[in-house]
DNA sequence: TTCCGATTGAGCAACATGCTCAGTCGATAC
DNA sequence: GTATCGACTGAGCATGTTGCTCAATCGGAA
């Protein structure tokens, strides 16, 4: 479970290229024997390299193009609870626990500036909250990517 | 193209518990027929629904366990050239562009906080960028999810 | 009604899967 | 040097899946 190896990071690559090419596929274009691609792809999958698929979905076909991210500044202690209530939030994707003056990152989605505004608002009305700072996500001017470092 | 309906969202979910699933598979958990599930995973693909996969790839089994938000203030005009030179850190996962007094928010992940002092430096050295915060994430408090918002 | 797109079930050849097994290879151990 | 180990390979086989096409059905919109 230590680091993945060369091959793994082939592997994964081989799969970002294609997330739903055969096994059979996957071998022909590594070069390598389809039990071992079996075999490494079932090891990738139990050690939890793959995080959910969803992750790989892009919000905006749903209906939701804007994104933003929220820095919330939390009364100390009460930093569960608050999670929990900005957890409930449907357009809130995701949530990360930051040091320094920030206690919380929310990544939000919405349908427009309107939509922003109210769920800021739903932030900002959770007891614990004492502020947040709102920023419109102009553009993602570096998608994505895991490629660099794959290619080690 | 417009917004995808209750059928495709449930696929998406679908795909979501199991990103490997057999059409069939998938048919099956949906109460469809192969031909729409396969008729309708065509058109996802097709319409841009899925991002690169590599983004459900956890990059901690990479040997970067550590991540960290870096929000650069950068003098103006000259966003698209650091955005460009910020690229080349193969440590950056993502940057968006931010309304708001920050201009970027970088991702990175690293191998320690010796590493994660490295990169920040090496962002702070891009010609353009006046200044950097840097904020180390100490969680995923509330992990990435579409859930809610597929199931409406 | 008439048309339309979406869905269905059937069928078929080609291919993929999951599994097992015996053989090869290189590294580390003794 | 040779024993042992784990990883990789190629073969085989029954069963399941894919990609495709077709004709039939259904509900909604013109």
């Amino acid at each position: 479970m230590s680091t993945l190896d060369q091959l793994d990071r082939a592997l994964l690559a081989a799969l970002a290229a294609d997330h739903r090419a055969t096994v059979v596929a996957l071998a022909e274009r590594l070069g390598l024997s389809r039990n071992t691609v079996q075999a490494r792809l079932a090891r990738l999958e139990a050690s939890g390299a793959f995080a959910s698929f969803e992750r790989a979905i892009d919000p905006a076909p749903l209906g939701y193009p804007l994104e933003a991210f929220v820095a919330v500044h939390v009364r100390q202690k009460r930093l569960s609870e608050v999670v929990e209530r900005i957890a409930a939030i449907p357009e809130v994707l995701q949530a990360h626990g930051l040091s320094g003056s920030v206690d919380l990152l929310v990544r939000v989605v919405c349908r427009d500036a309107h939509d922003l505004f109210r769920i800021d608002g739903e932030i900002l009305a959770v007891d614990g909250v004492e502020r947040t700072e709102t920023s419109l996500s102009m553009g993602e001017l570096i998608p994505y990517r895991l490629g660099p470092l794959l290619d080690r």
